[in-house]
RNA sequence: CGCGGGGUGGAGCAGUUGGCAGCUCGUUGGGCUCAUAACCCAAAGGUCGGAGGUUCGAGUCCUUCCCCCGCAA
């Protein structure tokens, strides 16, 4: 089929690289202009133009799209059967939308009709949800609120980073995008009207990314890291200063290795009696507020009392640094015990 | 000329007013142990990013070049 392709991402990269191996006719790619990126505010290409401009696509990079008629215009010309949009950043106007003679197709990364919007994946990562998948629809004037055609159901593993998930999710996007558009052709494709039980993933926002200690669950805290991993990355403060935390495990409060440890420690530490029993451990660290670290060395890791279990951090960055394993971290930065990460 | 941080043994860092180059870990050898990623002892490993300069003396001060990283988008 002769198609006009409109994504910017990695993410929208793997579809089109599907769309061209199955042998339709690309008659041109629209992606958001280059954006200055990185040290040195370079311009940088997106993975869709990179993409066009190996393989001879037209590249079209309009710097917006609604009421501008050169541009409507131009793609009236090419003719397209469809229009494949894949993250593409903008909201296509209805002019555009009804270009095409087989309608604008897109490839969205949740199973419609929940997360409609901008974030689908990381909002499903950030909730914890065990499943989500990719559907693919006719696009109306609304945000993601076309008729549905194919749909994929994906598990979520249980530490799967939105990173990890993302790719799996570009990948199988990819391969339905390529067998939507063969039912299309076919004259098969469904058309499944998504009905009012939706929800939304909006965009993200940077307040998003403070850990909270006081009011969330230790559970949501690793949701969120994952979540928001390697986006934008959560952060929190210790002692004024902000560090990223990127991956971390929750371990129960229970936790015979965690308690052992801290009652070698204070063995060693000849501290008062108080804290001798696993008992008395077990209530120690339940009085600590939220956000206190209880051991931290380089040996064992770096562990943070939090609401109903413990955090135990693996990775971590801090200020104007990178991205290093709490081990390696440790060695060479000290974290005091008991002191609030806030 | 977007803002900022940094280059010190394999890794992560410290190095005070310029005065013998250190820490934690890893590596190697040995010891201990039923055993171990645990513990003990010992050793190897650095022309302190490069080039100039100031000085009796520079990781530390000045000039310059190279490289890396974070924020922001």
């Amino acid at each position: 089929m002769k198609i006009v392709f409109m994504g910017t991402p990695d993410f929208a990269k793997e579809s089109l690289e599907a769309i061209y191996n199955a042998g339709h006719e690309i008659l041109g790619v629209v992606t958001n202009v280059d954006k200055p990126k990185g040290r040195g505010m370079k311009m940088i290409a997106s993975p869709v133009k990179e993409f066009a401009l190996e393989h001879n696509l037209k590249i079209y990079q309009p710097e917006k799209v609604r009421k501008n008629n050169e541009f409507i215009e131009e793609i009236k010309k090419l003719n397209p059967d469809v229009i494949c949009v894949v993250a593409y950043g903008k909201i296509l106007p209805i002019e555009i939308l009804e270009i095409p003679k087989l309608g604008c197709i897109n490839v969205h990364g949740s199973l419609l009709p929940q997360y409609r919007g901008a974030a689908p994946i990381q909002w499903a990562v950030i909730n914890g949800e065990k499943k989500t998948g990719i559907t693919t629809m006719y696009m109306d004037i609304g945000m993601d609120t076309g008729d549905m055609i194919l749909k994929e159901e994906v598990e979520i593993g249980e530490n799967e980073t939105t990173g990890e998930l993302w790719d799996r999710l570009s990948k199988i996007g990819a391969q339905l995008l390529v067998k939507t558009l063969k039912e299309i052709e076919n004259g098969t494709a469904p058309r499944i009207p998504q009905g009012s039980d939706f929800t939304l993933a909006p965009m993200l926002d940077k307040e998003m990314s403070k850990i909270d200690w006081n009011t969330k669950t230790a559970t949501e805290i690793k949701n969120l890291v994952r979540g928001l991993n390697p986006i934008m990355g959560t952060y929190t403060f210790l002692n004024g200063k902000k560090y990223k935390i990127w991956k971390v495990e929750v371990i129960s409060k229970n936790d015979e290795k965690l308690l052992e440890l801290l009652e070698k420690k204070i063995k060693e530490n000849q501290k008062s009696d108080e804290l001798k029993s696993k008992e008395n451990l077990q209530r120690g660290i339940e009085e600590l507020e939220n956000g206190t670290v209880i051991m931290s060395n380089a040996k064992d890791g770096l562990f943070i009392k939090a609401n109903g279990g413990i955090i135990k951090v693996l990775e971590i960055q801090a200020e104007n640094a990178k991205k290093m394993n709490i081990k390696d971290f440790l060695r060479g930065n000290s974290i005091l015990e008991y002191s609030k990460f806030e």
